[in-house]
DNA sequence: GATTAAATCTAGTACACACTAGAAAAGTCA
DNA sequence: TGACTTTTCTAGTGTGTACTAGATTTAATC
């Protein structure tokens, strides 16, 4: 029994590193039993299909993103400011996704790659972590700390949007850090948005 | 030599369609071939390859979206603010990424999805567009119309990832239109990186 | 050490893909 | 119409993919 465990956590431990680096397509079966050497047929003794293990890899990486932001919330005190649960909670996913494993990584690489099935299995997912973001901004807007006048749903887009496109461009090696884009993040998005002297129009959508 | 131009041009709007909407890999020379009503051995009449026909397209979509900021750039008055000049870049981005054309809407939807090959092609094309943003940057702090503590190109890659993520979410159906889009992430990401009354803490990268 | 179960391998199948060669058709212009 | 060019099609090739069947090896148990 402990063989075939240990084996199926270097199976996805590879699937994830790939994912996270070269994309869906490009992880086949065949380069993930290559990096472990095995053959590929031998993946399908300890998965069924190569998106069942796909699956399995981003349902880690969202779970790791969820428990790394609601952890760093967790840790805040009970009379916070809304705009440092705002700060907390986008320098942990900038972290988890920038600076952490290959799983969370994994789940931002591969979104908009993936086959049709996948993306219908982590809508929900999605969905729900989409909320922990929608909480923190209405509270920051009905505790009168944020702006009122802008559309949460395309501010929380916004907001997970700019985290989730610095996979692209994000580099460990550099002396910038994932908590410093998270950082960076916050000083622009969070301060935009804060009830301050707007000399800028208000929209209404 | 007319018939051929057409079909040419209607290989490549069939082909930036299908990029913009399902990506890269499920783009294939038969479903662009069968889009317009050919064989798929026909598509070989008039482009050598795959890549070299989705090479052309995404230099189109980085044209026009180049072209779209520029031209709105342009028609600022001399004395402009310089903020006034990133909500206007910013918009223009959002309105050709999100409501113009396929092309670059196909832009942004393959990146990172392309192989090695096509992304060394348009590495350059990507310095260019960034290199627009970086001077409206550099403006804003200079002037002092926007805060100068930050890291400019962290926040540049920001503003442009924000708006880049949008593709994924963005719904052309719904009652939030591509400027409602562009106009959210200025009166975030700016108003955030203004200069003002800051309480919160600066930092040094 | 023999027996059984777990894990991996060898050797394939079937299919989708980009792409090619050469025949056939469609268009052009005297 | 007839000669010629341009464009498209038919019919394939080779390659890489996910995946399967069954033999073979490795590990665990008595």
């Amino acid at each position: 029994m402990k063989k075939s465990d240990r084996t199926r956590q270097d199976i996805l431990d590879a699937t994830a590193s790939s994912l996270a680096t070269a994309g869906y397509t490009a992880t086949t079966v065949k380069s993930i039993a290559e990096t472990i050497g095995m053959q590929d047929a031998s993946i399908y003794y300890h998965f069924s299909s190569k998106d069942e293990l796909v699956g399995e890899v981003l349902d880690i990486g969202t779970a790791r993103a969820v428990t790394a932001v609601d952890q760093a919330l967790a840790e805040l005190q009970d009379n916070h400011d809304p705009r440092e649960a705002l700060r907390v909670a986008i320098i942990a996913h900038a972290e988890a996704v920038l600076g952490g494993g290959d799983y969370p990584r994994a789940n931002v690489r591969t979104f908009g790659q993936l086959p049709p099935d996948l993306t219908h299995r982590h809508r929900q997912g999605h969905r729900n972590y989409g909320q922990i973001w929608t909480r923190l901004i209405d509270d920051g807007v009905e505790s009168g700390a944020l702006r009122g006048d802008l559309n949460r749903s395309v501010a929380r887009l916004i907001i997970i949007g700019a985290l989730c496109w610095a996979i692209e461009w994000f580099d460990a090696g550099e002396e910038v850090s994932a908590a410093d884009v998270g950082e960076h993040v916050f000083q622009m998005v969070v301060n935009g948005l804060s009830v301050g002297e707007h000399e800028s129009p208000a929209v209404s959508v």
